[in-house]
Formats: C-alpha cells, structure tokens, sequence
DNA sequence: AACAATATTAACCATTTAGTTAAACCAAAT
DNA sequence: ATTTGGTTTAACTAAATGGTTAATATTGTT
C-alpha cells in the first residue's frame, strides 16, 4: 500500500484543527496541509468532512465510554468508587485533552446524535442513579441526587481542560508546565474535594 | 429614527445564533431572518461579522464581571462569601444561560484577547488568592490552593448551563420544566458542596 | 516485464457566504 | 411640499470552500 498511515495522518491531523477551530472553523484545506497531504486526497479516504468528521469524534469517545462502564459495574465501597471514577475520566482526559471541548461541541451542534450514540454503546445511568439513592438511604452520603453529583464530578474534571487556554494565563502566569502540575494535582484533589462533600465519616 | 429597538433585536439573534452554531457556524443570513430583517441592515449596523460577534460577546462580558468584582471586595465571613460568589455567578448564567458555551468557545477561539479585555476590565485573582491562603493558614479551610478551588467553583456553576442539551435527554428525559428546576437547586447544593468539602466546622 | 489495484496529485467546479452598492423609504424639520 | 437625515431593501460581487475529475504515480501480483 501507498501508505497505510496516511489515514492515521489524517486522522491526527483532524483532531489538531478540529479542536483548534471546531467542526464548523476547521478548513479542509488546513486539515491536508497538517497532513502533510493534498486536499483530494481527504477526499479519497473520507467523502465528506462530516464523515471525517464523525469518525474522528466518535472514534475517540467510543474508547472514553468502555471504561467508564467498567467502572460503573464494580462493588467496591462508595469511596473507592469515587476515587476510580476521577481517576478513570482523568487519565483518559489527560491522555485526549482535546476531548470535552470536543465534546462540548457536539452536544450543541447535534445533541440527538451524541445522546443516540452514547444509548447505543450501552452508556446509560439509571443503574448509577438507584446505587447513589441507596447510599443516600443507606446513611452512607448526605443528601444529593445524582444529576447534582454527576454535573459536580464532570464539571470539576472537565473544566480545566477547556478553560486551559485562560486559566494557564490568568492563574500561572501562562506557565505551561505549572499547569500540567496543576493538572495531574487535580486527581486527589478532586477526589478528596467529593469525599469530604458527601461522605458521612 | 427608523427603529432605536432594531439595533437591539440584531443583538438578541445574533446571540441566539451564535450561542446555536458559534462564531464560524453562524451566518448572517441566518441572524438577520432572526432579527427579521435585511441581511445589508446587519452590515449598516455592524459593518463585519468579527465586529458583531465581538460587541455581543464582550457586551455580555462586561456587565458580568462587575459584579464578580463586587463580591470578591466583601469582607464577610468566608462560608458567606462563597455563598455570595456561587449565588452571583449562578443568577448571571442564569439570565444570560448561552454565556458558558460562549465564553468556551472564545476561550480557544483567541484566549488573548479575552485575557486581555478581563484585565483590562480589572479582574485579576492576586487579591481573592491571598485571602484564600490567609483563610487556610488560620486554618478556616482545609488545604487548598486557589486555582483548585476556582475550577472547582466555576466547573461545578458552569457544567449544566454547557451541557444542557445532553444532560436533559440523559437525566431528565428531556423534559425541559424537570431541568430547569434543577437549575435553580443547583445554587444551594454547590454551596452546600462547596462548604462540606472545604470549612472546618 | 506487464498488468492491476491502490494511492496521490493538479486543476477545476458549484455553491455558499461575507460584504457592497445604489436606490427606495420614511420621519422630522424647514 | 420639499429637503434632509437616518433607515431599509433588492440585487450584486468577490472570495472562500467543500467536493469532483481525470490524469499520474506507486505498489503489489503474475
């Protein structure tokens, strides 16, 4: 074969200027020329810049959603659920930076597609939710439901990623490796943050 | 005068646009069947795209911080204080629920120049981090450094207004009334969150 | 070597889109 | 009523952009 990475090339190159200019700001033209390659050539391994597109986005979050299912099975004690779910999300954060905005993206410009995906691979929460309520009864949290729990976790792990460009400015003097530390803190911080909001000692 | 309020409609679909489709989706064909009007008239108003775009997002902008600085000068008690911020910040995105996604967006559009015009705007965070680290060493407040705990804040304030279209199919079943409410709890429960995690009681 | 299949390119096309222009409209002032 | 100012419109333009085509190169197969 001529190359069997160039469509690996592709693919990298699209994650690059996706998430530099989303789905709508991302040029074809630019996409090749990160490539290394000619814009027909796009062309040739995907149709259209949807697909492309689509490929690139739900190839990288069909391999999000796995693990986080895995997690979602065990039985460990609550605590130690907490602390595998935020490590989960941010290890694979950490690895996909470019993902929430990504994300952030999608669930505005087709959420029908995004929700219809995710049902799909078998990513769905009312199993989480009745564990949470029970735990609530149980006597083992204080009082929260789990949307309120859910938008707290996401929110607290997600938003350093997509404020990064501000926040590494505003808070570390536009240090980049103070905010890769910052970063790799937030794993026990966060889960020590949960911890300590939710757990009855 | 022609119309004083046409100006004004303009702002409001054009915000509505592009909160919808973003600053490359938009397109001003689309914002002036919004506002009803001309597509020219949009171009006699605000003579580029880049122009409208920025008079509407850093319109917003400036009447949020203001307020924020407002509450960063109070010299409450802290568990207060972080009742006050969540409390501001809340009923800001609340009234303005498309700023998040907009402010995310600018972020990586040209986080210089959003950098900029909030320093310009006098906000920066030397002041209210000093009183966190004062509140710490008295030891008011568990071990934590600023930038945790704003992302943290923000995250947590900040999440459901982003991921609404998704977390209201997936939680809610899309029922648009449940949502909203759980919107106007959230300011109470990131409190309460806020506080259990962090005050020494 | 000859052939076939796949990979790659340069040049081109059709459409979309931001932005312009010149004319019409309308309200108030003279 | 006419002039004058801002306002609004329909029609147009130039550039950008996603996508196509047809020809060339490369690789694998017999």
């Amino acid at each position: 074969m001529g190359s069997d990475n160039t469509k690996e090339k592709i693919v990298q190159a699209a994650q690059l200027v996706f998430i530099r200019k989303g789905m709508d700001g991302a040029r074809m033209q630019e996409i090749a020329d990160e490539a290394g390659i000619n814009k027909a050539l796009l062309h040739y391994y995907f149709h259209s810049k949807q697909q492309l597109f689509n490929e690139v986005f739900y190839g990288v979050l069909s391999r999000l959603i796995p693990s986080l299912l895995e997690i979602f099975k065990l039985e460990e004690p609550f605590s130690d659920k907490i602390e595998a779910v935020v490590r989960e999300y941010d290890s694979f954060m950490s690895k996909n930076p470019f993902l929430p905005q990504f994300i952030i993206n999608e669930i505005n410009r087709d959420p029908e597609q995004l929700s219809r995906f995710m049902s799909d691979q078998g990513l769905n929460f009312s199993k989480i939710e009745e564990r949470i309520n029970g735990e609530v009864s149980a006597g083992n949290i204080r009082s929260i439901t789990f949307p309120h729990l859910f938008a707290n976790l996401i929110g607290m792990v997600v938003m350093p990623y997509i404020g990064r460009p501000l926040f590494q400015r505003k808070l570390f003097n536009n240090d980049s490796a103070k905010y890769d530390q910052f970063l790799q803190e937030r794993r026990a911080v966060i889960t020590r943050f949960i911890q300590q909001a939710i757990l009855t000692k």
